[in-house]
Parts: structure tokens; C-alpha cells; sequence
DNA sequence: CGCTTCGTTGACGTCTATCAATTCATGTGG
DNA sequence: CCACATGAATTGATAGACGTCAACGAAGCG
């Protein structure tokens, strides 16, 4: 089995968390062309303005979503662990406003919009599963605009790790108290909000009140329950439990 | 023309913003069946759990969508004006996480899920649309998360106001520096994440700022270009003038 | 005319940013 | 194995933006 094909198998798997799909559909996502490369830690994947011709699916690594503001500050916007398209939207609309960039190394596979496209319009069906993917993100989206507008620093970081733990353990990629997060305090930072002092003095209070243990890579979790309370965590937005429907 | 037929040509003239559609695929958003309801000011369309089958166009008034915390603090994660779906997404995601509001006294029509889903399988172009839709909202929640992670009160609100302007202007509602935003400056702060005593700070600082008049329900803006300036507005993420592929 | 909602203002407190070191971990070359 | 370079994490001191509390003014309405 072909590094390309593994990860199509995980994104299918993805996709089948919210959504019905035939077995010829799901041969449809299988047999997806793709050409894998790998991007070096830092480096853009896609550029603000640019107009792309194929997706960009995840194989391992971390790759982040990014609005840059004009004196050099960044805001993440989107954070895509392995399985994960990070940018299947860009079929539909091409050109990008956003930046997207690896936070480590990375392995990804291109997928040309051509072959998306030609399964979308022939299986309606799949255009569905594409879309709710699109909303199940935005759904994500959505609650980190909760989180910024409303959370104070401690509240978002621990909202962070509640959700990328479920997310992981969703992927079959470790559970909700123990998982991989590759980030600097810096990218923590760029995703929350704050600065990256402040994360830090933020990520000391987590320790003692919650348990948390974050050496890059791994992070662990003592009292999940108690980091989520924290965190004013609701699971329901990720939509894990529901099966779709079709 | 009945009221629905009327909010249905908005709405497909929205669509055809972002998308090419076929007279029959045109006709199909036209005959959409709709219920006609009147939703007073504050009161909720949609509440969070709630499982829908059916989708909200507004047809007058402004309608909200919000992220609610514990303490009773709301967030807006999206703002709807006429011709727009203020929960297309529900069709492939009926399990709201979230509330709808009127902000207004607002007329909605009711389009039974059923409906979309019949016409989006029928038609992939049309899914395809659809989806681009929830693209087109999903861009501008990933901009409000860029505002509200990096941008100061002054810059958030002046970010606001261009969004709102240009998409009036869009929808034909209005022009980007005189249009309707019946919001209070309560509600503006919800949408901007910052308590009502500082937005109304911020509002003076732009009344002096960028000659900003905002007489509810009225907007004006004498120096637009100014506006955006301050907001560090990039109007590209609403995606207004590329044609859409299809 | 009193009631209610919205807008405005002032004083004060808190959270987070900013600036600048310092420590720690890791990796490389001698 | 040690000296050194590099990036990340940590700490302290200070400043600024925004929140909180409380009061008052303006406008619409029965």
C-alpha cells in the first residue's frame, strides 16, 4: 500500500465519520490520483492571492491555516492533522486569502481539483460528503470565534487541547489525554490569540490545575473532565457521535 | 410575485455571485417551496441541540447566529441580511451547536431540508453551489477569527462595517458607505467580542477618524478608503467579483 | 407623563502585551 | 567529551487596552 493511499484511506475514514457512503463511492475517494511530496518545517503550502489546481490532503505532520495582519502578526485559523484536507474548499474556490503552512515537517499528497471535481458532479452523493466536510470545519471555525471573542487565555488554550485531543482520538491517532501536538508555544500562540509569553505563563497554570503535561511532541492530560470544565468545553460541535445522513 | 418567490430570486441571485447556474438549475432554486414566518425582534430562530428539517432564508430584517458561554456572554459567529440562508449547512448538518436570532423584527421563509436535498442530488451543479455557499460564509468566519485574534476594538468594528458595507452593497441593498445595520452597539459588541461601553468608545474615535455616521438603522461613511485603512480591510475573502468556476 | 430601551460618560481594576534577560535543551564540530 | 551555537521555554517588570461598575441623558411609546 502506497504512502498516497494510506492517506486516502484515513481521509475516507474522515469522511465516513460524518457521512453514508457507498462502497463504490468510497473506491471513488480510494482510487483518487495524488502526488505526494513533503514540505519542510516553516515553509508555505499555499500563499495568500494564489490560485490553486489541487488540494492539499495531510499525510503526517502539522499544517495550519493562516491570516497574516500587516505588522507581521499571525492568526492561525485552521489546524490539520493527518487524514485531513486542508484545503478541499479550494475545488470550489480556487483562490486563496489565506495563507497555509507546515508547523513541522510534513508529508502531504496533491490531489488535482480535476479529479474532485469529475467525482463531485458525477456522484452527487460525494459533493455532499464534500460539503459537510467543508461545514464540519467550519463548524470548528465557528467555535474558536466563541473562544476568541468571549474566552480569557487559560479558558482557549485548554479549548485548544480539548478539541485537537478528540480530533486525534476521532483520527485513531491517540486519545483525548494523550496525543501528538507538534507546536511551539509560539504557534500555540498564533492559534489562541496571545502572546507567546503569555501562553507560557498560561500553559504553567494548566500544569497545576489541570494536570497537563505538554512536551512537545506529546501532551497528556491527568484530568481531562477538569481541563474540558475549564475550557467551557461542549463536545457537540464536532460532531463525532451523529451519523450523517444520506 | 409572492414574498417567498421574491426571497428566493435574492437568494439565487446570491448564488449566481459565486456560481454559474443553468436556467433549469436557476428555475429549481426559483420553485423552491417555502413557509412564510414573521420572527420578532431577540427572539431565537434556531436554538443550540435543536435538530432541523428545514432552512432559514431571510427575506427582511437581520438575523444573527451566536455562540453562547456559561456566564451568559454571547458571541456572533455570523450576521444574515436579506437573500441570504442564515443555515443552509443545516441541510447536511441538522444538529444545530449553535442559536439563531432575530436581531430585528425580522420575515423569514422556511425551506424544507427535504427540498435542497432532492435538488443538490439531482443536481451536482447544484450541490456543488450550495457548498460553495458554505465556503463563502466559511471565509468570512475565518476572517472574523483573524479580527478577533489580532485586531484591536477600533479595527474590529471598522472591519465590520466595511464586511456589512460590501455585502449590501453585493445584495444590491445599499452602497458600501450608506446601507441598514440595525444593530445596537450591545449587539455590535457581541459580534466583535468587546463589552457595549467600548464599542460605543470606538464608535467615537471612528465617527472622528473616518467621518463615520451610524444613526441606527442607518450606516454612512465619508471616507471609506480611510475605513478600510484602519480596519486593514482586504475585501478579497468575500470573493465578490471572480466568476465562479462550473 | 412615567416607563423602557439605548446611548454616553467617568473612575477604577484586571488581563494581556511588551521588552529584555536568563535558563534549558538539543545538536554540531573540534 | 567538551565548547559553542541555536531555538525554545521561562521569568520579571512595566505599560496599555479593555472590562466592570455605576450613574446619567436621550428618545420612543402607551
Amino acid at each position: 500500500m502506497s504512502s498516497t493511499q494510506r492517506s486516502l484511506q484515513l481521509f475516507l475514514d474522515m469522511l465516513l465519520l460524518h457521512s453514508k457512503l457507498s462502497s463504490a463511492e468510497q473506491k471513488i475517494v480510494l482510487d483518487l490520483p495524488g502526488k505526494p511530496a513533503r514540505i519542510r518545517n516553516r515553509v508555505d503550502i499555499v500563499s495568500p492571492g494564489e490560485v490553486v489546481d489541487h488540494a492539499c490532503l495531510v499525510a503526517s505532520g502539522l499544517v495550519a491555516r493562516f491570516d497574516q495582519m500587516r505588522n507581521g502578526h499571525r492568526q492561525t485559523t485552521a489546524l490539520h492533522i493527518p487524514g485531513e484536507m486542508c484545503d478541499l474548499h479550494s475545488v470550489v474556490q480556487p483562490k486563496a486569502s489565506w495563507s497555509i503552512t507546515a508547523l513541522t515537517d510534513a508529508s502531504v499528497v496533491f490531489v488535482p481539483h480535476k479529479f474532485l471535481w469529475d467525482a463531485a458532479l458525477r456522484n452527487p452523493n460525494l459533493a455532499v460528503a464534500f460539503w459537510r466536510d467543508g461545514m464540519a470545519q467550519s463548524a470548528i471555525l465557528g467555535k474558536w470565534v466563541g473562544n476568541l471573542g468571549r474566552k480569557n487565555a487559560t479558558a482557549r488554550v485548554a479549548h485548544l487541547i480539548c478539541e485537537m485531543g478528540l480530533r486525534n482520538e476521532a483520527a485513531g491517532l491517540g486519545t483525548r489525554s494523550n496525543f501528538d501536538l507538534p507546536m511551539t508555544q509560539e504557534q500555540l500562540a498564533d492559534a489562541v490569540g496571545v502572546t507567546p509569553v503569555h501562553v507560557n505563563r498560561t500553559l504553567q497554570v494548566l500544569r497545576k490545575d489541570a494536570g497537563l503535561t505538554f512536551k512537545r511532541p506529546r501532551v497528556g492530560v491527568e484530568d481531562w473532565t477538569h481541563l474540558a470544565e475549564l475550557a467551557e468545553f461542549d463536545p457537540d460541535f464536532l460532531q463525532l457521535r451523529t451519523g450523517g445522513l444520506t
